[in-house]
DNA sequence: GCAAAAGTGTTATTATTACACCCATGC
DNA sequence: GCATGGGTGTAATAATAACACTTTTGC
């Protein structure tokens, strides 16, 4: 018979995502930015909502089991995905666990998956009281998004393939919070180098506005842990 | 009889901290960035050098886990300690384990326990191989604290409470591994208003120099997740 | 006085910002 | 033509960087 420190509960380890996306009411108007939350039908908080997440498996890895929980709940296949931090304090839940949040991006044409009755987007800066702690991790991912968007090519994660600098522009005033000036904001991207011209042109009531693609090539200015190596500061 | 989806192992949940401090091998000399390390007594990989942590009681928060278990293996108390990155991939350990690490700062005045046999100061940037993935972690902490140094007040918890601006550079230069102009570095840091000039100088072979504080009413520049609220951005 | 580090001044370069203005398209 | 956004030019301001120079101490 063994005896150990915790005889009482084990930890239990969950994963949970804060996925953003955007969109817009209408078309013209400036795009916000929306995240899709899980009614809870079960004892801690029922009837609240909550992050999409589930239950690290004993066999699975930890990015891997976001991407399932998140497809699980919402059916949505992320663009963008990294780890947010690890919450694991006593008191957060009845039963001692640790959540592993990861946070994610999705493409603004993608839809929940429309079977599901327990889901649906909320405005990220108007959210009603969710579930736990949840609100504190919404609002501390959404300042790791405005403050990564500032120097790597996150927006990658919220466009389609080919986009026009007013596209790309959008998605930062959305992240953001305010407008950019679009002189300013082109010299910017094209002195970053990360964009390829490409000849095709969107077209509509006005002058054709030319398409960009981001340049595979150019190293994240983003890091993760394990990755990388070499370091840059200047 | 319950049937749960993990029959085998359950999942295991450790601590362990990346400690940075400054040394100087002789006065004159910059200084260096030294880490403790603990050499391991068991099983895997046992010999090879690892960070001090432990295991995770069921009943105790994480930022005190990391606290404790770092004073139980090396004696240290830190000045600063903040959560790095939660690693949990299988593969690191023959069981499986979550691995929430912290990096911390303590004082270039502390010293080791003397009676422990099995921790040693070592240099960052020239590390010999370490147990499991732990020559990464340091490297990702390096990277973090480095980019830190630059935005927020962190240099703090290097130094005594009254220090020359002097000092101050020469953590700056430790840490990021190169010289920083005096003039420059002296008016970047006066008009960052988070100095206070006090009336008390450091005398030797030169002109005295005069002491400072950190200004404790003056926000961190950090962030972490749950503390805070308000977002800046400009 | 001399060495050494503290502290100030000056200038060049670069990045940021604001905003005027021309361009190319659909209607 | 006119409205609409695409795209360029320009000038003021601010941040960064390089480095000459003065100040104040111990010896």
């Amino acid at each position: 018979m063994t005896q150990t420190d915790s005889p009482t509960d084990e930890i239990r380890v969950a994963v949970s995502t804060v996925i953003f996306s955007l969109r817009r009411e209408r078309a013209g108007e400036p795009a916000r930015v929306v995240l899709p939350l899980v009614r809870r039908t079960r004892d801690p908080h029922e009837g609240q909502w909550a992050l999409p997440g589930g239950w690290l498996n004993a066999t699975e890895n930890l990015e891997p089991a976001a991407s399932r929980t998140l497809a699980e709940t919402t059916g949505l296949v992320p663009s963008f995905l990294e780890q947010l931090y690890a919450f694991g304090d006593t008191g957060r839940s009845p039963a001692r666990t640790i959540s592993i949040v990861y946070w994610a991006l999705v493409r603004e044409d993608t839809t929940l998956a429309t079977e599901l009755e327990n889901v649906a987007w909320f405005d990220a800066v108007t959210l009603p009281q969710l579930a736990f702690d949840h609100n504190d991790i919404v609002d501390y991912a959404l300042w790791r998004v405005r403050n990564k968007v500032g120097y790597s090519r996150i927006a990658h994660g919220l466009l389609p393939e080919l986009f026009t600098l007013a596209e790309l522009r959008e998605v930062y005033e959305a992240l953001l919070g305010r407008t950019l000036d679009p002189a300013n904001f082109r010299r910017q991207v094209e002195n970053s180098e990360t964009l390829i011209p490409t000849e095709d042109f969107r077209t509509g009531p006005h002058r054709p506005a030319r398409l960009y693609r981001y340049d595979q090539d150019v190293e994240l200015a983003d890091r993760g842990p394990l990755p990388h190596s070499s370091l840059a500061l200047r």
